[in-house]
DNA sequence: GCCGTTTTCGGCCCGACTGTTTTCAGTCG
């Protein structure tokens, strides 16, 4: 299968060698600007491809070409240059391009987007013969750049460090690895003197899996106090650039980030402009300039009179737009600006945003584990936290059993004992709290007193489809969830066979992480996912939200697709220690993602209507 | 090359920062 980064770093590829190509000659400007759109279109379609969820030589072979037209910003001319390599592993047009020059591509437009672009490129090869990295950094060395017209000391030392900073790396993070020290990074700037407010932006503010870098909003009078503080932070490794508004760091994780400091009068025009990704942000502009306006991260104005007319309040810029607010998390142009339109058309008359679930309406955590496998602490302790830490109403034990050995996963009997020993502490959990609650007098009856740990297990979905566990033990526990954990390389139609057995067995209640992907380390294994959705819907099996932060299995896509099929979901952390917990957030905000209500999330009911609607 | 509530031609989102450009090009998000 071919992955949508492949696909968008050809037509990165095409792109960079077409403006290389067209600094040559001296073409009419009529040409010259047809040129340059050209350029644009193929960028824009790499971008759109390599933020796409779905991946493209699957919509191909379902399709054709069809299907890569419907996706926006591409045509007839790029789909079918898509098609060619997708069949044949190639494209004619971008290996003529490649002969006409000398200069290695593949190397040079990976320094795009750290500041050496094509024309720096192209200037340097026709005055220096610089053909490739080795090459540039050579000259660069020996100071044979600086010299040149247009160039300095500081562009070749500039170009020196980029080459360094290119080789050491630069990858996408996971959001759960950085959200601690963008959250600690954000209060700090809240705290600032002058500041009222302080955010993180971009995609962190999207919730989205991964983060490339991080960009802060903060609304401040005094902007030079909030700069210079960020400049000097102790995270920060290099200051990168640093003007009246905008300053860029790179921090000592290598990661990069931006602030920006607007007035107030701007705040809610810059959060709107620097959340949504790319493609929202040029949607909404293109609507500003349909009504006769003109929308910038300072504020939207009226374009006769040049007189602002939102700007303070995210929402007023929306509004002002004709649109519903929209939540950060499905800013991402798929959809959600036709339906936050409050403007109802015959097309448009029964739809609207979805009301997504909040970040506080989980009641309980379906998939937990405990010290008697490889949990790091007991079911006591975990439990009292979900309770105390986390205000959660219950969770349910469900450790790995006997087939998964390196955990020393649970037999029959030892699933048996445990559900013992759950039924024991759910009595004494009762008594605490009803101790408690007499101590401290506190009135009517809190969610304490609910509190109640479900018996479970993470039973093994074996080769054929069949469990590691049988069903006469499975119905004497509370919750069952079952899971792939080993012969990953099956055929798709293998894999999705075991799955749908384990869907259509009476037993079981929740299929866990069912991908089985690990974000930038493990694709899943290959699945018929409609397929799955189809009989997860008939016989009434929930379909997980692992939200821990290297899972989040199911993906943003995923769940939408799932939620269309009527398939309900849960969002389950997987803890193993209650510090885990913390991770529901990353759920919770994947499946906003994935446009999930609250009702479409089976754990926001109470324990016993989450009873009653398992199988 | 893409696209359509000025629909098959003629436009195409917008501003900040850097460098050496004293009026702008290159690059980024």
């Amino acid at each position: 299968m071919i992955n949508n980064a492949a696909i968008s770093r050809v037509l990165r590829q095409i792109a960079y060698l077409i403006e290389l190509e067209e600094s040559h000659d001296n073409d009419t400007n009529k040409n010259k600007s047809n040129a340059v759109f050209k350029i644009r279109a193929y960028r824009r379609t790499a971008d759109v491809i390599e933020n796409l969820s779905s991946n493209v030589e699957e919509i191909y072979n379902k399709w054709k070409l069809k299907g890569l037209t419907e996706i926006p910003s591409i045509g007839k001319a790029i789909a079918s240059k898509m098609e060619e390599y997708i069949t044949t592993g190639k494209i004619e047009y971008f290996e003529e391009l490649k002969k006409r020059t000398s200069i290695n591509v593949d190397e040079f437009y990976h320094l795009e987007g750290i500041g050496i672009g094509p024309r720096t490129v192209k200037t340097l090869h026709e005055r220096l013969g610089i053909k490739d990295l080795s090459e540039l950094e050579k000259a660069a060395k020996e100071g044979k750049i600086h010299i040149l017209p247009g160039f300095s000391y500081k562009k070749e030392e500039s170009i020196l460090r980029k080459i360094q900073s290119f080789k050491k790396g630069r990858g996408r993070y996971l959001l759960g690895d950085i959200y601690p020290i963008v959250k600690q990074i954000e209060v700090r700037l809240s705290n600032l003197r002058g500041v009222k407010k302080a955010i993180a932006v971009g995609s962190f503010r999207r919730m989205k899996e991964t983060v490339g870098d991080i960009d802060y909003l903060v609304s401040s009078d005094t902007p030079e106090i909030v700069m210079d503080y960020f400049a000097s932070m102790p995270e920060v490794d290099e200051v990168i650039g640093k003007g009246p508004s905008k300053t860029f760091v790179k921090l000592n994780n290598g990661m990069d980030a931006d602030l920006l400091v607007v007035p107030k009068e701007s705040f809610g025009s810059a959060l709107q402009y620097f959340t949504g990704n790319k493609e929202h942000g040029v949607a909404l502009r293109k609507i500003a300039i349909s009504r006769g306006l003109r929308l910038n991260e300072w504020g939207l104005y009226d374009s006769n009179t040049d007189g602002i007319v939102a700007g303070s309040k995210e929402e007023e810029v929306y509004d002002i737009l004709g649109l519903e607010w929209i939540p950060p998390e499905m800013r991402e142009n798929n959809g959600e600006i036709k339906l936050a339109k409050k403007e109802r058309t015959n097309e448009s008359n029964n739809l609207k945003l979805p009301d997504l679930i909040n970040y506080n309406d989980l009641k309980g955590d379906l998939q937990v584990h405990s010290n008697d496998t490889d949990g790091m602490i007991s079911i006591r302790d975990i439990a009292l936290a979900a309770k105390e830490k986390f205000g959660l109403e219950y969770i349910a034990i469900t450790d790995h059993t006997k087939n998964l050995a390196l955990t020393h996963g649970l037999d029959e009997a030892g699933l048996l004992n445990q559900a013992n020993k759950i039924s024991e502490l759910n009595d004494e959990i009762k008594n605490h709290s009803k101790n408690s609650n007499n101590k401290s007098d506190s009135g009517s009856g809190s969610s304490n007193d609910r509190f109640r740990i479900l018996s479970g297990a993470e039973v093994n979905i074996l080769k054929d489809g069949s469990l590691d566990i049988s069903n006469n033990i499975l119905d004497k526990l509370d919750v069952v969830g079952a899971a792939i954990h080993s012969n990953f390389t099956q055929p798709v139609e293998v894999q999705t066979d075991r799955l749908i057995k384990a869907s259509k067995n009476p037993s079981v209640d929740i299929i866990f992480h069912p991908t089985g992907r690990i974000i930038n380390k493990r694709e899943g294994y290959p699945v018929k996912i409609e397929k799955l959705f189809s009989v997860a819907q008939d016989t009434n099996t929930i379909l997980e939200v692992n939200a821990h932060y290297n899972r989040l299995d199911l993906k943003d896509e995923y769940i939408r697709m799932a939620i269309q099929n009527d398939v309900k979901l849960a969002i389950n952390s997987d803890a193993h220690h209650y510090v885990h917990f913390a991770f529901l957030i990353f759920g919770i905000g994947q499946a906003r993602r994935g446009w999930a209500k609250r009702s479409d999330i089976l754990n926001t009911l109470s324990v016993d209507k989450m009873l009653n609607s398992l199988k």
